[in-house]
DNA sequence: ATTCAGATTTAAAACGTTTTGAAATTTTCG
DNA sequence: CGAAAATTTCAAAACGTTTTAAATCTGAAT
């Protein structure tokens, strides 16, 4: 494998200009550096990238540990997240490196990577609420960046959609429609994400002069969201609309609702948060379904460069990023039904 | 983070002596090791991996690529697969890198890991015949290690089950238990050890002096296994037994029978090849699954290990790993009905 | 005391790159 | 033309380790 040395040799240049040559810099002449590059070439010249890191300090190695159940099998959204960081992270110049977190200590499996010294950084995704590995990593200032957000006004580098957003834009657009009793079937509340949906529902609700007791929470698979949506209905002054925290759970929430022999939209209307995963797609849901959409995969290449980033000194507070979901309407959500309830 | 230079410094010692101390080299003197270890502790020394892998010149990654359907999700084998590897790497100080692989080209991603000159070796998993991968690592002279073969007799090393013996051993017992319409529901051929596993049926069958005709290939889902069992229990002079390729075609060869208004074991007998997935637990079967085992994780270290050793000079021929399948009795296997058929 | 062998330690080179500070070259302009 | 300025190149140091070849020390045998 050719090295600067090589090149240099080959053109009586010295190896630091050889260097700056390729790498851009601005001070060497136009014509050395078109020999450079050619000879480059010719040699098939790759940079070594050990070498490199020595002399950079860093690894070009950062870390993501997957939690997988005790079937091995990991959450669906691993794939999307892997394809996304990799491409992201190899952009610039650096890799992922996997764990496998298969035990009961959330912070084992970072302590453990952290002892082999080899890394430069952390991605951290599905925090919990005031997630210890936050802390660990922060104790051992060791630089991460974080998919969602553990707490309010987190200090370090984020990336997440504005979760209040979610759910204010869905009650709005509910309101508009005359629907006056609107229902959250909401994620597992040690998510902070949870509670951010949560909180937008009851302040958009208490804009709007609405009730908001219609609320259920710890609800993740399909078959949750099917009874969830169950109970709602079945009380007296039931819902007439429902704020899904996922796809699957607005696929439940469906099945429900068509079970107590209702129709979506005309007697109830449905919308969801969608990750735009690709197994649940919500177009092709019958009918359509209306969607707050934040597809995850759109996170991936910013945490890789924001991470970069802080490796580089950028200070956390420049690299925190809220997006908002867009609001995506289709056919599961219409008028509310006169009366503003179907009973 | 401390650095030999750090300890040579507070013990007064030269840095080549320090790191031999801790290296285990045996020239040097006890009192100083000890002295070294002693520092070494204290000081929270980590020796630099970037700085090892310089001078070894190993960039101590290999590489896995990482096949994934339209739909982002991986076989339910990559997790353990993963878990396995990491491990067994970690304990050579190597990290695995990723690849996911979306495409129709099957060495574009390989091609494209090594442009990155980062990379020491591969992992190749799943091999089909005559594998593109490997004639392709083989010309660029990387080194690699396959699950599995891709050919007989190959030219490189391997960690696989010796696949004719998991048919023959099948076949055996079934014979043994007077069995002498046996049916084969093999899975896809572009897998060279599905040829294996034809190849010893064939030749088992031949030494029992039994008809191989009942023979279904391409088969992998339990859909259609059950298929495949429903075809061939329909026709005349059916069989009595099963060998199926996994437990998941089992699974769906099971249920046909019992379609069929059939019994496992009394009337057809059952026997599956078993990679000891955490998901279709043979054990958990009813009746319990007659299995040759061979769990996929028992390849991870050895596999690791190979890889390593062979970056390390040895060569290719002392690392050919067979290893035989264990062949577990349980419930799903009886003797042959009375006359050899319940037709 | 001298010599030798063995045990232990050392200085220095090497891995391939980036970067610093200085030197050499070219250009500009009075 | 000559000096100053700007441009371009260079030698050397640095990153942290391993390894080679040489040096030093120890103790025993002469």
């Amino acid at each position: 494998m050719a090295t600067l040395k090589d090149i240099s040799a080959e053109l009586g240049l010295s190896v630091a200009t050889v260097s700056r040559a390729l790498n851009g810099f601005p001070e060497v002449n136009q014509k050395t550096r078109d020999k450079v590059q050619e000879a480059a070439d010719r040699l098939g010249y790759r940079p070594n990238r050990v070498a490199q890191r020595l002399v950079t300090g860093r690894s070009g190695m950062v870390g993501l540990i997957v939690k997988i159940r005790p079937d091995m099998s990991a959450d669906q959204t691993f794939f999307e997240v892997l394809t996304g960081l990799t491409a992201g992270l190899a952009a610039r110049d650096t890799d992922l490196v996997l764990a496998v977190d298969q035990g009961d200590d959330p912070v084992g499996p970072y302590r453990r990577m952290l002892e082999k010294n080899i890394l430069d950084g952390f991605i951290l995704n599905e925090p919990i609420v005031d997630d210890p590995r936050v802390a660990f990593l922060q104790k051992q200032k060791i630089p991460f960046v974080l998919h969602g957000a553990d707490r309010d006004d987190p200090d370090y580098p984020f990336y997440t959609i504005d979760n209040q957003a979610v759910t204010a834009d869905a009650v709005d657009m509910l309101a508009h429609l005359n629907h006056r009793r609107i229902a959250l079937v909401n994620g597992k509340l040690h998510h902070h994400y949870a509670h951010e949906r949560l909180e937008g529902f009851l302040k958009a609700m208490g804009r709007h002069g609405l009730a908001s007791d219609l609320v259920k929470t710890e609800t993740k698979f399909d078959s949750e969201g099917y009874l969830a949506a169950l109970e709602l209905l079945a009380q007296a002054d039931a819902p007439s609309a429902f704020i899904c925290a996922s796809t699957p759970i607005a696929d439940g929430v469906i099945r429900a609702i068509r079970d107590k022999g209702l129709r979506v939209p005309e007697d109830v209307s449905v919308i969801a948060h969608d990750d735009a995963m690709p197994l649940t797609r919500a177009v092709n849901f019958d009918p359509a379904l209306t969607v707050t959409r934040a597809p995850l995969r759109d996170a991936c290449v910013p945490l890789a460069n924001m991470l970069m980033d802080h490796l580089n000194g950028t200070p956390a507070v420049d690299l925190q990023v809220t997006v908002k979901a867009d609001l995506i309407v289709r056919g599961s959500t219409g008028p509310a039904p006169k009366g503003g309830t179907w009973t």
